[in-house]
Parts: C-alpha cells; sequence; structure tokens
DNA sequence: CGAATTCTTTGCGCCATCGCAAGAATGGTT
DNA sequence: AACCATTCTTGCGATGGCGCAAAGAATTCG
C-alpha cells in the first residue's frame, strides 16, 4: 500500500508523539479512498464508520436544521482530520461532508480506529487534543456570532481562510477557495446579499479584489483592523 | 479518602465501561475542593492545569470577548465533567469558571489526569466521546443562532435548561437555577431587554411564571411549539 | 458560438432586535 | 419598617440586516 501522503500526514497532531514505526503501522490500517467533485463522504445523520484524513482537494462541512436551512460549518484542507466522531461510539455525523473538487483521503473504519485508540494511547490522547482545539473554535465562534457585527464576523472568517489557505500572489494574498457569497453567508450566519454589499464596499476602499467565488486581499490590514477594531 | 458521591459519579460517560475497581482508582488520584458562591474554580486564559467533575452546587461557565462582552456559555450541574481542555496539553482554558452557589467538585491535575488517560485507554475514549458530543452541541448552537429568531432560541434554552434541572410542583416545572435575564440573553445571545420582552409575553399567554431570577414553566407544551414550529 | 445556467450586485421597503432611560418590583439588611 | 442594591419591565426611537425582485456578469454546455 503506497503513501505518498505519509510524509505530510505525520507531522500532523493527530501523529505528534508517536515513532515514525507507529505512524507506520497505524496507517497500515487505513485505505484509500477517491472521490469526485460534488460526492458526499458521508450525509448528515448516518452512522459515523469511518475518520478520515484529508490528502488532496477540499471538503465542505455542512449542517442543515430542521427547516431546511444550510450552515457552511468548515472547510476542510490537507492534511487535516474530518469524521471524527466517528472515534467516538454510537455517534451519527452531526455534518455532511462533500467534496468540493476532486479529493483523495486516508480512510479508518470505526473498529480499526477504536482498536487504534486502544493501542496507541497516545493516539486518544492526540485526538483529545484535537476535539478540544473543536470544542474552543466553536465556543469561539458562537460567541463571535452572538457578539459582533456581521462586517466583523465576516473579516475574521476571511482573514481565517486566508490564512489556511492563502496563497502570496503580486497582486496580493489569494484565498484559494471556491467559495460562493451563499457559502460565506452561511459560514458567518447572514444572508448572500449581506455578504455580497460587505464586500462590493471592502472593494470600493480597495481592501480586496472579488470575483466569482474567489478573492484576492490587497490590503490585509484593513481587514485586521476591522476584524478586531472595537465599536 | 471518603468519597460519598462515587456511586453517583460511577454513572457519567466518563467511567463507563469501566470497572469499579478502576474506578476507584482513578477516583484515588483525584481530590476533592469546596468552592463557595462566587467563587473561580479558574479564569478565561488560565492555563488548564486541572480537570473537574462538579459533586454538588452549580457552576457557570463563562467566555469573554476583547471587548468586554461575556457570554453564559453553559451551568454545570452535577455530576459533570468540566475543564476537560485540562486533558490536552499546552491548553488554556476557552472559559471561566465561577461557582454559582457554594459547590464541591473532584479534581485532577493535568499530569494525574494525563497518565490515567494512558493507563486506562477506555477513559480517553470516553473522553473523546464527552469532547465530541461538545463539538455537537456548540456546532448546533451556531447554527441555532445563525438561523433562528431569538424567541424560538430562548424556547429551545429553556427547554435545555428545565431538562437540566426542572423539578415538577404542583404548579409547573420549576427551573432550578438562578438566572437573571442578563444570564439568559448572554447564553442565547441577544440582550436583556429583548428576553425581559419575551417572557413577559409567555407570562402574559400563560405559558410562564417567571420572577426574578426564577421561572416555572406552566405549560411546556406551548414552548415546545415556540421552539419547533416552522417560520 | 450562443443559449442556458449559475452566481453576483443593488435598489427598496420592512421589521426584528437593539439599547437608552425611567420607573417599578423584589429581596436583603440593619 | 424603612432603606438600599439589584433586577426587571416597558415605551420609544434608531438601525442593522433581511429578502424580494430584477438586472447584470461569469461559466458551462450543447
Amino acid at each position: 500500500m503506497p503513501f505518498e501522503p505519509v510524509s505530510r500526514v505525520e507531522e500532523i497532531t493527530l501523529f505528534k508523539n508517536i515513532s515514525p514505526g507507529d505512524i507506520h503501522l497505524i496507517l497500515q490500517s487505513a485505505h484509500q479512498k477517491r472521490m469526485d467533485a460534488e460526492e458526499f463522504f458521508f450525509l448528515q445523520d448516518d452512522p459515523a464508520e469511518a475518520f478520515y484524513i484529508l490528502t488532496s482537494g477540499k471538503v465542505r462541512l455542512t449542517q442543515y436544521t430542521a427547516d431546511g436551512q444550510q450552515l457552511l460549518l468548515r472547510v476542510i484542507v490537507p492534511v487535516t482530520p474530518f469524521g471524527a466522531v466517528a472515534l467516538a461510539d454510537h455517534e451519527r455525523y452531526p455534518v455532511s461532508a462533500q467534496a468540493m473538487e476532486s479529493c483523495t483521503a486516508v480512510v479508518w473504519s470505526k473498529s480499526a480506529i477504536q482498536q487504534l485508540l486502544i493501542r496507541f494511547p497516545q493516539l486518544a490522547m492526540n485526538a483529545v487534543k484535537i476535539l478540544a482545539e473543536h470544542v474552543q473554535e466553536f465556543q469561539q465562534r458562537f460567541t463571535e456570532i452572538a457578539t459582533q457585527r456581521v462586517e466583523r464576523r465576516l473579516a475574521r472568517m476571511i482573514l481565517r481562510l486566508a490564512h489556511q489557505t492563502g496563497v502570496k500572489t503580486p497582486r496580493g494574498v489569494e484565498v484559494n477557495l471556491p467559495l460562493s457569497r451563499q457559502d460565506l453567508a452561511e459560514m458567518v450566519g447572514t444572508t448572500l446579499y449581506t455578504v455580497s454589499r460587505i464586500l462590493s464596499q471592502w472593494e470600493s476602499q480597495g481592501l480586496i479584489h472579488a470575483g466569482r467565488e474567489k478573492m484576492i486581499i490587497l490590503y490585509p490590514h484593513g481587514l485586521v483592523k476591522i476584524a478586531e477594531e472595537e465599536t
């Protein structure tokens, strides 16, 4: 089972303080999966039966509410684990995971990953750490949405995305994700109209250059200011 | 070290599938702590150095934002663990934990709990499960606040609280928590004015009886309807 | 290459929620 | 019993953000 992505996988939090030999063992009980754009790794409310680490492509994690509204909770980029609920027993996925483009991932079945957690306690500890970070992130985002204006939330989100996948180009920092206004709106908890208006305003101020499903940050400091300044 | 609360502690998720003997061992490396009302178990941004299980009293978990706003993220009742970030390395508490009344708790130091996680892998798996549930809860609340009106969010929150600590009385279900309008507002992400207005309205409809820092649900079904009905 | 589809922008009216301010209610204190 | 400190209520004006509708780009596809 050839694993070119191993070299990068080794560096991630999940495998911290685990010897290369053990990592190799752990990876041996995984298999690879590829997905075409738009395909679903899993759907919300499915029994959580597999745990993934994305090795290429991009994945969107979406939650829909009882009344049909959708929320884009996060975008997964390589090399990030997702479907971590499968680490716990008897859970269902709280989100749907959809490939935004063609993707590859390393996959463990629930039973495999649970055996690994018992066999390699450090792995369990790392998983705890990852989940603890997720809890923090969502507490934080909950706090933000409860207390801050849309403009600030959007600025923060774009900076976060730029941090995740930003690429420096001569013109500025390019956010390398095909996100529509609707997607951005779902991420910060607003409507596509409001997002569109704010982006237009920023564009007229020379802060960004926003095109269809892409965006270049011309003046990051301006966004930082919006994201942090009081009021 | 006498542990009257042990009997109840044994039932919680954290100790599931762990033998009574092992639980006893685990509890032996804890110590007890008592706190007076208003005292802090820990403050936000403190290094996470201890992990707690509340055995009596009530604890509020609060997060404050850079600009000084406060959010009441949750109320801890017995027998619930809190400070779970201490399970992970090098973390800081993302919230402050303050006793709402005089409290007792079982406490493990970070080093103790980490040794236990290694020694009892099932403990680590249970911790993973608990954290996974927290992630879900906040994803859910994030989604709610992003898509639903205040009235519905408040109805949901009150039902949740009633579920946690509700006591049936001849007059209705009494929510046994000293929460001010401000507290409720922070929990659902609104202002105390709006909470007050909504509660007044519900009171005039005969759904609840709301007093100063207390409340009795007279007609739970009415709240459920508000919490679930579409629109 | 042109039509169909999807995504984006923006004017406009609307309303849920905010937040001040002032006064009322409640509970504790001496 | 009178007082003080909180907490709660409610009128009122202000407004951020919503969401329809229609027109304008950018892509996709046949």
